[in-house]
DNA sequence: TCAGTAATTAGAACGATTCTAATGTGTTGA
DNA sequence: TCAACACATTAGAATCGTTCTAATTACTGA
C-alpha cells in the first residue's frame, strides 16, 4: 500500500509551501485537498464534488473537513466563493479579479475571459462601509 | 369582521390588474401578497419575511404558497430573485436593470443608486447561449 | 518521546426550500 | 345559477446543502 495515489507523486511541495505560507498546519487532508485543487489549471468545485473526488482518489476525509478546509482556504485568500443558487456555492481557485458565466441549464460555472471588460466605474460604498468584494454573475441558458 | 385589514382598503385594483395581465388567477392569497409587495416603493423581501408579514396582516397563507407565488411572480417578470448567500435569497420588486449592495455584517440588501454606473461592455455569451440576466452584487462590511 | 493544541470525524442538527397528497377555490359553459 | 373541472392552497413531511457537537486523532515544539 505504498505510493499508489497520484497526489503524493508530484508537486506536493507546492501544496506544502502554500499551506506554510498562509499559516495552516499541513495535515494529510489539507495537503491532499490542496493537491486536488491547485493543479495546472483553475477549477470551480462544490464541496460535495470535492468530497467525492477526494474519496475517489483514496483520501479519507469527511465532508465536515471539506467544508472547514474550503472556508479556511477562502479566509486566507487561496480560494474565492461564488454563490449562484440558493443552496449552492462554488469555490474558485482563481482568486484574481474576474467574473463568471453561470449556465443555468446545466449548472456549470465558467470564467469570463479576462479580456472581456465587464465592470465600469464602481459606485462609492454606503457611508461607513468598505467594499469587500464584487460579484458579477452573468446567467446564460441554452439558446432556445 | 369586515374590512379591518389595510390590504383591501386601497389600490387592490392594481394588484388585480397586474395578475390578470400576467395570466395568473387572482386568488385571495395572490392578491394579498401582491398588495403587500407592490406598494409605493420597491422592496427586498425573503420568503420567510413575507410570510411573517402576511400572517401579521391577518392573511391566512402557508409558507408553501409564499414560495409558489414568489417563483410565479419571478417567472412572469413581476419580481427578480437575488441570491446572496448559500441558502438565502431575496425577492426584489424592482425589475428594472440595477444592482445591489449586500451588507454582509447585517444581512441587508440595498439597491445601488441607478446613477452609479457599474457595468461596462458585456461579454459575448458562450456559443449557443443567450444571456438570461446579469447579477452584480457588491459586498460591503462595516468599515473596520 | 511527550504533552499540548489544533484538526478531524461521524452523525446529529439546522434552516431554507421543495414535495406530496388531500382539500379548497375560481372559472366556464350550460 | 349551478355543476364540474382545472388550478391553487395547505400542513406537514422530506430533502438539500451546510453547520454544529463532542469525542477521537494527529501535528508540533520542547
Amino acid at each position: 500500500m505504498a505510493n499508489t495515489q497520484g497526489a503524493s507523486t508530484r508537486g506536493d511541495g507546492g501544496a506544502l509551501r502554500c499551506l506554510k505560507q498562509v499559516g495552516l498546519r499541513p495535515t494529510r487532508q489539507r495537503l491532499a485537498l490542496a493537491g486536488l485543487l491547485f493543479g495546472d489549471s483553475h477549477r470551480h468545485v462544490t464541496a460535495e464534488a470535492l468530497h467525492a473526488e477526494a474519496v475517489d482518489a483514496g483520501v479519507r476525509v469527511s465532508l465536515a473537513t471539506i467544508y472547514n478546509t474550503l472556508h479556511q482556504f477562502v479566509k486566507v485568500g487561496l480560494l474565492d466563493e461564488v454563490v449562484v443558487d440558493p443552496g449552492k456555492s462554488y469555490f474558485d481557485t482563481n482568486t484574481a479579479e474576474h467574473h463568471h458565466f453561470y449556465h443555468e441549464d446545466i449548472g456549470l460555472l465558467e470564467d469570463i475571459p479576462g479580456s472581456s471588460v465587464v465592470l465600469g466605474r464602481l459606485p462609492d460604498p454606503p457611508a461607513g462601509k468598505r467594499i469587500a468584494s464584487v460579484d458579477v454573475v452573468i446567467r446564460v441558458t441554452g439558446d432556445r
